[in-house]
DNA sequence: ACAAAGTTTCAGAAATTACTGAAAGTTTAT
DNA sequence: ATAAACTTTCAGTAATTTCTGAAACTTTGT
């Protein structure tokens, strides 16, 4: 496969920002090629293209599935596997939220329950437990939302996002539209 | 200063977190340590208590500073700098959240910027620049609904975030409410 | 002006994470 | 059953990131 400059640029990019986004160089570098190619692709393709060991490319192949980000695709009258993006963008980019959730909030909120019900030691720890528990409710509270969020579905979601300040209004609204919820707190 | 098992617990976790929300292991600690703590914390105390140098403290320190997580507070009659969180649990979220955003969002915006501006070379990056074009649209919808979010301010983020299932209705109600925006797509 | 009490910087060491390439494993066609 | 075509695993190496500690710097009280 040859790459454009262009193709280049966009992948190098991906590569770079790969570790800010969970995943590694190569990783970053893969999707991008998989993402921004119109044909599936096959693993030695990859690696060739970005000039990477086959066995790398094969681990961040499994790393990308595991994120349900790529998925292999079956070219008929070819033996070899391809490669083709799990779902449209919007869909790639929901996963990356949701799988970033999982790693980065859910074991806290494990370790911070578990904590929670530990027996404070002296007075101190009923300060520090009580300011483990704010955390601990916070970050349900987004995770919570995030579910609610993807119940939603692209549609609505996008919705969602075009109101821009409109959001804010709404919310003025609410308890004319949603009585029986008393505003909290 | 003398930390208590479950001091212990919830900071050698945020550690072993830190790496995961965007800063190293020390960081992490420095910042838990900090939040939990009931006064205000000299450097060298927190050098002390996770058994670090003093010179990874500072860094540590500054780094929190930079994302605005910590802060230093004078101690009449001291000498030496104490630290203390830059605000309620909430705005610390809120402030890693967009630091966040800024670190793995707008350097991609960016790229994708001057991506669009450059000449296709062929029909094949006439595609590509279409789908450059698709994952910018989607960045910067999360960008502006992100800081339409900041502007709604803790309270009503509160209540947007507690809506739940009370969501979706009100968007279904969305058109009789802000008449003059037509659903899209 | 000086010394004491503190902080910051940074070159090199240590720890961690990612990558290679060869060997082992798998699948499929005949 | 075998060989060809391909994939995966993993021990060792390379690259990157983090941490230390000593030296340089800053601030403040006398």
């Amino acid at each position: 496969m040859q790459m454009s400059p262009m193709v280049t640029s966009a992948v190098m990019h991906f590569g770079e920002m790969g570790s800010r986004w969970g995943f590694n160089r190569t990783v970053g570098q893969i999707l991008a090629l998989i993402v921004l190619s119109e044909k599936p692709v096959a693993a030695q393709e990859i690696a060739d293209a970005l000039n990477i060991s086959r066995g790398n490319t094969s681990m961040g192949l499994k790393e990308l599935q595991s994120w349900q980000l790529v998925k292999q695709q079956i070219v008929p009258g070819e033996r070899k596997e391809f490669f083709v993006p799990a779902g449209t963008i919007w869909v790639l980019a929901n996963r990356v939220f949701e799988e970033r959730r999982k790693r980065e909030i859910d074991p806290t909120l494990t370790l911070l329950r578990d904590l929670m019900l530990d027996t404070p030691i002296g007075e101190q720890d009923k300060e520090v437990q009580s300011k483990l528990n704010e955390i601990h409710d916070l970050l349900e509270s987004v995770t919570a939302w995030s579910q609610e969020l993807q119940n939603l579905g692209p549609e609505k979601l996008h919705t969602l996002m075009k109101l821009g300040s409109g959001l804010g209004r709404m919310l003025d609204f609410k308890d004319k539209l949603l009585p029986g919820k008393s505003s909290q707190q």
